[in-house]
RNA sequence: GGCGUCGUAGCCAAGUGGUAAGGCAUCGGUCUGCAAAACCGCAAUUCACCAGUUCGAAUCUGGUCGACGCCUCCA
């Protein structure tokens, strides 16, 4: 049984999808103004975890993740540059590809742009203004009326009546009825440079949340099975979603709607307002590997609020090298006598897919597997393991890394200056000149590289 | 003010009624030229605090304290 956390209920309930073992699935995805950090990868890397655990559980998997290329940032800061909108946002929808590529994340099928979706956005929009959800104002801007949807507020857990009229709402330049009612198409400011398209109500520009709506039924249809998305998207992002798909197509719209919990830095929500984030290119550049940033963000229950710190990516370093160092002897082993872990690798890995089944329990997943892995390096100590145990281990290995994404995407290139020092090592070692030999382990120590002497010679990984 | 999440060893983190998984770090031992890796052993009489329910509570109930998030930019 799997089993999800659906924040419309506010609870963890059983997942059942519309089509038997199909999903389609839709989640949030950067708006380019900028490369992305790292805690906007935990959400991508928290929806390509349950990605993968579903596809390995074997549903088919449609996904669709949009690009957010129209919002005021992506204007302003285009303006200030003095580039086109596209030109501008090339560049961050390069970088996030890239990014998410080096994260070893699975690719969504389709990834659709605001802007090349302006057309079914302005349909969706007439809908819900001919029905009488939408209404227009003086400046022609659009707005959705609130009032006239009875449900808005129910994913969020909010009183319409009760909002707050803060700051921000009075300082909303766009004209509205009430407070409370989000914007549907803004009308052409002169900040906004030539960044419009025409519509019936005038030049203009979507707003944000009607291009969620829009590519979602587009490509999805109007009821579909998984929506994910950050916690801060649950209001008003996502409220807004359901008021304006719902009132358009009459339809259910979303079945699951699944957030994930921020990355805190110092305890506090890693955000480029509060300049406090750590991009990928970042910690690369220091010398952490992908997979070791994978594992970070990844090894937390998503539903867990995330402290970012250095000593995190240490210890989940060493994590994956003890799965590939455990990877590696098994790949050593040539005995014909032995236990073949036949039953231990088949009860661990239903283990491992039964907790992953309750709302993606990473946490207690990893833990029968390195319970496993000690288990295993035990034997091999021992010589009790037959090659076809070896086999099997590497076989589960292979599979829990279809989920987890760490163990066999090392990128291990071949450094010839590293090969040479090592066999000037090896030569000093048979020299028993062991001055020489501590010289050379260290000076690799220094460039991240760790030197272990083994039966069968010597073995380097990054540190 | 409203809504919500969380508090488990030095750090991280599972466990939601039956007597505390796992990762990292530390300390002893085996192995090694020395290391590293691996293994063995040691490590919370205890789950923020107080009260209650129960034969039994980290887990349920009430309260207290503390941390964080959302309430129209946000993953």
């Amino acid at each position: 049984m799997i089993k999800f956390y659906n924040t419309l209920h506010r609870k963890v309930e059983e997942f059942t999808s519309i089509k038997d073992k199909e999903i389609r699935l839709y989640t949030c995805g950067p708006t380019v103004y900028d490369y992305a950090h790292i805690g906007n990868f935990r959400a991508y890397l928290f929806e390509d975890l349950m990605r993968r655990y579903l596809s390995f559980m074997g549903y088919k998997i449609t996904h669709v993740m949009n690009i957010t290329d129209i919002d005021d940032k992506t204007i302003r800061k285009s303006i200030e540059e003095k580039k086109t909108l596209t030109d501008f946002t090339k560049k961050y929808v390069e970088a996030f590809f890239e990014d998410i590529k080096t994260l070893n994340i699975l690719p969504a099928h389709h990834y659709p742009k605001a802007t090349e979706f302006i057309p079914q956005m302005i349909e969706m929009i007439q809908v819900l203004v001919d029905k009488g959800y939408g209404y227009t104002t003086d400046d022609g801007s659009v707005f959705f009326k609130i009032s006239n949807f009875p449900d808005y507020g129910k994913l969020a857990n909010l009183n319409p009546d009760e909002m707050r009229t803060g700051s921000r709402i009075e300082s909303d330049e766009y004209e509205k009825a009430e407070g409370r009612d989000f914007v549907l198409w803004k009308s052409r400011k002169p900040e906004d440079g030539e960044v419009y398209w025409d519509s019936p109500w005038g030049e203009g520009r979507p707003g944000w949340h009607i291009e969620c709506s829009a590519m979602s039924t587009h490509y999805l249809g109007t009821h579909f099975d998984i929506h994910c998305g950050g916690v801060d998207n649950i209001f008003p992002h996502h409220e807004n979603e359901i008021a304006q798909s719902c009132a358009a197509t009459g339809d259910k719209f979303v079945n699951y709607w699944i957030h994930n919990e921020h990355l805190l830095v110092d305890n506090k929500k890693m955000s480029k307002s509060l300049n406090n984030f750590h991009t990928l290119r970042d910690l690369l550049n220091k010398g952490y590997s992908p997979e070791t940033i994978r594992y970070t963000l990844i090894s937390t229950l998503y539903r867990q609020k995330l402290n970012f710190t250095f000593e995190k990516l240490e210890a989940s370093q060493k994590a994956i090298n003890r799965l590939r160092e455990l990877k590696r002897r098994l790949e050593t082993v040539s005995s014909n006598s032995g236990i073949d872990l036949q039953n231990e690798c088949k009860t661990v890995i239903e283990n491992i897919m039964k907790i992953l089944g309750d709302d993606l329990n990473i946490s207690g997943a990893l833990g029968v597997l390195f319970t496993w892995v000690g288990d295993v390096f035990g034997l091999l100590d021992q010589n009790k393991v037959s090659s076809t145990g070896a086999q099997n281990g590497l076989e589960l290995l292979d599979k829990i890394d279809t989920i987890l994404g760490v163990i066999n995407t090392q990128s291990h290139d071949i450094d010839s200056s590293i090969e040479v020092l090592i066999a000037k090592r090896e030569t000093a070692r048979k020299e028993k000149d062991w001055v020489l030999a501590d010289e050379i382990r260290n000076q690799l120590l220094e460039i991240g590289i760790i030197l272990e002497d083994t039966p069968d010679g010597p073995i380097w990984k990054k540190k």
